[in-house]
DNA sequence: TTGTATGCGTTATCAG
DNA sequence: CTGATAACGCATACAA
């Protein structure tokens, strides 16, 4: 690797000189310049990013913390997230904390040593001390850690009351609701939903809500549970599409059809609800966008852009296929 | 954040001495390192990773490039290339290829002006050329890029005629293949071993061999096209578990029932298999193991270990489900 | 056992 | 318009 010595004695300058050239920055003479830019494409000069951050005390490298990639919708959201931090000059590296909060801090760290430029997570545990602490721009996406820190979040409530409603209308006299990890804002955001469409109805009881963790293990239990209990089930409203998949799983293997018996509806709109037989109707979430939306909101602020719309509620749209 | 000098300071030491009792290197006073060890807890201090990057020119990152993130098979990988990364210290960087030798070009400059310490690569454009170019160490994964490179492979080959065979065994007469994306090395390998298999048998006919592109788009209008020219086919080995699912759909339209009419095999073992219905029979990779074996692998190289094997061709398994 | 000085590759300040 | 030079934070060779 050439330095930027090595093209400041080939072009005869200093090496202030390439520098000015290399940033467009202050005065460079015509033929000066093209001298430089020569002796740059000779030896096919890149600037090297590490010294580049020591002095400017900032890389272009960005951070990602999500629980787990492995969760489809964490994979997209980290696909928009990449794709939209190369098309702007910027590195991602990726973070997996497993919802851990030791995991996510001891990432914080890490990722304030090699002066990254910027955060993007997912979690429910961070605070906002946390999160003024890392003294550089955090954006939180799926779920609000604090009022008036930078959020991207989608319509929780309004998705889960459209898709308990959607039961209803089916014709679902018996509706359930696997909920999502305790304490994560979403999952409570998506209960609240449900229970609005359903606490009038003289059927309604505590007995229908069950809990899943946001993956297919516990919602396998938790239906199994559930219909064991209830066999009069005729609708299962699931707080994410992994735990629909499950419940769907679980339906098959107790021999109840669907949806003549028993519709299901998830939330999130991840490609997987596509590939199966029958497809999920489901609750989708724009994640591109979300991931999209993360990454530029993220590098405004971390150009000091002017004004910014800080806080995103993104809508959710209803996607009706066979589960229902 | 607090620097080496503000340590020192409060130590009553030089920033020699802070480094050495750092980096555990040198003589220091039993006294000495207690000082500076208060004044490291209470400062809080973590040392700046950019400036010591910049120093041993090298930082505590790797540099991860694949197709897609989102094909699952890339997701288990790249979790586990983090997870064992983590547990050594090293950052990840992630980079979608899209297969687009522009793109990996371009990540590859990027990771070398970022010092990364090495590369874990999954591409079929690369060349030694390349590899040598960035002079660093990079192992290739799932596909071999040359001889003599550090590669982590499976037993393609091997795999594929454990699948055929096994179709064969469940009295399957014509056995059809969804191929991988051409050009690809375990694409070929697979039809290769497919090819063994039934090449001798009476009613072979290279018309059974249908194009994918290894991803469900293809395999959909692969599947499509090759039931209708043959419908007498009640076996298919899919080159890997995406092709397969989307066979499977195009089974299900057509209104075809599996197992009974046709049974299918695919290739990877992703954790998706596991949730459909019917689940998928497979040739199972360790996918995990790739992974970890090859961040290994990849810390070995750049800690100049002495003797290192340096090629692996991992076991695959077959998983019998009942989609056979 | 400890401190001083130097360099890693850049950028920015300040003379010229 | 251009060139020295200091500084970013750290680690090492060399002195002391």
């Amino acid at each position: 690797m050439s330095s930027i010595k090595d093209v400041a004695k080939m072009a005869g300058v200093s090496v202030a000189t390439v520098s000015r050239v290399l940033n467009d920055k202050g005065y460079v003479g015509r033929d000066t310049r093209e001298k430089v830019e020569k002796a740059i494409s000779e030896l096919n000069y890149k600037p090297n990013e590490v010294a580049r951050s020591l002095f400017k005390k900032q890389s272009s490298t960005i951070g990602l913390i999500v629980p787990d990639i492995m969760n489809p919708f964490f994979t997209e959201l980290a696909r928009a997230v990449e794709d939209t931090a190369s098309n702007l000059g910027y590195n991602v590296i990726l973070c997996n904390s497993d919802g851990n909060s030791k995991k996510e801090q001891g990432y914080l760290d890490v990722l304030q040593q090699n002066y990254v430029n910027g955060i993007i997570i997912s979690s429910n545990t961070l605070t906002a001390e946390q999160v003024k602490a890392m003294n550089m721009p955090v954006v939180s996406i799926d779920r609000e850690i604090s009022r008036g820190l930078p959020t991207i979040v989608v319509e929780n409530k309004n998705g889960a009351v459209a898709a308990t409603q959607f039961l209803k209308k089916k014709g679902c006299k018996r509706i359930a609701h696997i909920r999502g990890t305790h304490g994560v804002v979403n999952a409570e955001e998506r209960f609240e939903g449900y229970k609005e469409v359903v606490a009038a109805e003289e059927w309604y009881s505590d007995s229908y809500i069950v809990d899943g963790d946001y993956d297919m293990q516990t919602s396998v239990e938790a239906t199994l549970d559930l219909l064991k209990r209830h066999p009069e089930v005729d609708g299962i409203f699931a707080a994410n599409d992994i735990m629909a998949i499950g419940a769907i799983k679980v339906a098959h293997q107790l021999g109840i059809k669907i949806p003549e018996q028993l519709s299901i509806v998830g939330f999130d709109g991840i490609a997987l609800t596509n590939v199966l037989t029958p497809e999920l109707t489901t609750i989708a979430q724009p994640i591109y966008e979300l991931g999209e939306t993360a990454m530029n909101m993220l590098v405004g602020l971390m150009g000091q852009q002017p004004v910014h719309e800080t806080y995103y509620k993104l809508e959710v749209t209803l996607i009706e296929k066979n589960s229902t």
